[in-house]
RNA sequence: GCGCCCUUAGCUCAGCCGGAUAGAGCAACGGCCUUCUAAGCCGUAGGUCGAAGGUUCGAAUCCUUCAGGGUGCGCCA
């Protein structure tokens, strides 16, 4: 409703300028806001308070002319001028009802795919495969994720990239406790079925002893050269611990599959190109042996241009390598129109490095977007980098199961007759969501407290009370012994509560647009706490059933279903999953 | 030293391309289950928006300075 508002306060500036009440050369930026007082009408706009100054004329003489020449609608009753010089635009009733009526009959509820789709690179979740994943790739993988269906949802196509770590030097020391475990006779497979003890053991041996680190100095060499039988046990290794990585998406909910990824590995035969294209484009130096990219506009301590180390001296890549390589290929094989990355906040410069490089070594197109999406750092509640009580880092299985454990209690003594099969899947879902929606509701740039008390408190603005109005109104239904598509008459809006929530419903899009924009999923979350919010109002408020015409009950099925229905299309951009009864 | 980010209620967080009395949740206190699932609803209380200047009709929001915290800055990723 805003965007409709826009588009007439745009057609009356257009007709302002034409009668020269306002300057032909001003380009206002329509604002639209929602009130926060009923009194103040729905909407408003401070368009006549911006444009007074060009006009030559007092704020609210300007907001008189706005109003007489806004082209007739039916999006609004009524237009008020108020204080300084708002303009407050009171909504009609009946162009609510027509759009929820619109919405219920749609299967994408009521919006539209987007117009111009775009080809849309995601990077995201890129564990590195030497260890197991924990903690720390939970924001990655799930709030890339969010984004990326949201973005499909809108009709763009979607190429997700998971850029996994399987390269680089702690290959050789895993690969030397593989070959060494081998020789002993023992089962490999069995070993790798925890990554972490795995990596530790390594490690140890690593530290203790000298002949087996310089084996794994040797590896990384030859695995490098491309030795069969180092591949092999690379390969073999690399697959173990894909599948866990995929074992945790699929828990999860992640979309993404083994089709999506693309480690730095895959970009080995382009390094050397890469460095050609740039030495070719003018921008390779060497100094202190290395070859590296000096870029004015960063600066390093002594003040002097900054170096990206694009070949170490030892004839070594570094990441910064592969990522220009992977930005190459986006553009030049997936075509892409915008390429996101999820990745920690803490690697902001390397980005804006890295990014400047491929720009300048015309790597990707000026029209192409490259876009960081920086996330903050998990902080434990004693404010410094999540850990578990024993100092290591938290695998990311282990935090999952603490939910759904937790749920369980939770939906046990809720339901303490429902089948042991009901309670364990409710509570696997409820334990997902609420991890995932903690973490999705907060603004994705600020580092957040990790707590499972707030997490799995499943009160207030959490998972469980989404999925928990949409379990009402499945239970209504269930009740009411109707089917959605059987509801008649007309939605009416009575009662406060209704309009509220008619109005709220019709807000999703815009939510869908901002997503989609800018990256941040917590703005859904919030949409969806407010809808869940006030459809609970309305909920206690409005009797549905026992509504006192039939007209009125039909009325309110069709406002709890298009409310269900929208919590749980929410939900899923979220990757939340639905219940129909907890 | 330089760059980026942060500082809003007791706690955890929204709000930040300026807008009308600063919002949630948790915790606290008080109501509401013979009526559609109380994982809920209704209400009370709680804030010099880190500090000081500035721009503006109007600043939590923009600019400057300062304080405190985080994070990053050449051969790891």
């Amino acid at each position: 409703m805003k965007v409709q508002l826009q588009q007439l306060l745009e057609q009356t500036v257009a007709s302002l300028k034409q009668q020269g009440i306002i300057p032909a050369d001003a380009q206002p930026r329509v604002q639209v806001d929602r009130t926060k007082d009923k009194s103040h009408g729905d909407l408003a706009t401070n368009l006549a308070m911006m444009l007074s100054k060009a006009a030559g004329k007092n704020p609210r003489e300007l907001a008189q002319l706005i109003i007489d020449n806004l082209p007739e609608s039916s999006l609004v009753t009524k237009v008020d001028i108020a204080g300084p010089g708002f303009i407050n635009f009171f909504l009609n009733p009946l162009w609510l009802v027509e759009q929820v009526e619109a919405a219920l009959i749609d299967p994408r509820l009521g919006i539209e795919p987007i117009a111009d789709p775009q080809t849309i690179v995601v990077d995201y979740s890129s564990p590195n495969l030497a260890k197991e994943m924990h903690v720390g790739h939970l924001r990655s993988s799930i709030i890339g994720d969010a984004v990326t269906r949201t973005l499909e949802f809108q009709g763009h196509k979607l190429v997700r990239q998971n850029h996994v770590g399987d390269w680089g030097t702690q290959f050789g020391m895993l690969l030397a406790y593989m070959e060494e475990l081998q020789a002993k006779g023992q089962e490999i497979n069995s070993n790798l079925s925890n990554l972490e003890v795995f990596y530790r053991a390594a490690k140890q041996r690593f530290d203790e002893s000298e002949a087996f680190a310089t084996r794994a100095r040797n590896l990384v060499v030859e695995l490098q050269s491309g030795d069969e039988h180092c591949n092999q046990l690379w390969r073999e290794f690399n697959e173990v611990s894909l599948s866990h990585c995929q074992e945790t998406y699929d828990r999860l909910g992640v979309s993404l599959t083994r089709a999506d990824v693309r480690g730095e590995s895959a970009y080995n035969d382009d390094l050397n190109q890469v460095v050609a294209d740039l030495d070719q484009a003018g921008l390779l130096k060497e100094d202190q042996g290395a070859k590296c990219v000096f870029l004015d506009e960063f600066k390093n301590k002594d003040g002097d241009p900054l170096p990206v180390i694009i070949q170490k001296k030892d004839g070594g890549f570094l990441y910064a390598t592969t990522d220009l390589a992977a930005m190459r290929y986006r553009q030049r094989e997936l075509n892409a129109d915008r390429v996101l990355y999820f990745v920690d906040a803490r690697q902001g410069l390397h980005f804006q490095q890295v990014f400047t490089v491929a720009r300048n070594a015309g790597f990707v197109k000026p029209a192409t977007s490259l876009e960081h999406m920086p996330f903050g750092t998990v902080m434990g509640e004693d404010g410094k980098p999540f850990k578990t009580r024993s100092g290591t880092v938290a695998k990311l299985a282990d935090l999952l199961t603490e939910a759904q454990n937790r749920a369980y209690d939770l939906v046990k003594s809720k339901n303490p007759d429902m089948a042991e099969q009901d309670l364990r899947n409710i509570a696997d879902v409820v334990g997902i969501a609420s991890v995932k929606y903690a973490d999705l509701s907060k603004n994705r740039t600020s580092d957040y407290m990790f707590s499972f008390d707030q997490m799995l408190s499943f009160e207030g603005n959490t998972a469980p009370y989404l999925l928990y109005a949409y379990t009402r109104v499945a239970s209504v239904f269930e009740k009411a012994e109707v089917n959605a598509s059987e509801l008649t008459g007309s939605v009416l809006l009575e009662h406060e509560k209704e309009l509220d929530l008619a109005s709220k419903l019709v807000q999703f899009n815009e939510v869908i647009t901002s997503v989609a924009r800018l990256g941040y999923p917590h703005l859904l979350c919030n949409y969806l706490y407010e809808l869940a919010g006030l459809f609970s109002s309305f909920y206690e408020a409005c009797p549905i059933l026992k509504a006192e015409t039939e007209a009125q009950k039909q009325s309110r099925l069709k406002l709890a279903w298009l409310t269900a229905r929208t919590l749980k299309q929410g939900l899923s951009l979220l990757g939340i999953n639905t219940l129909e009864r907890m």
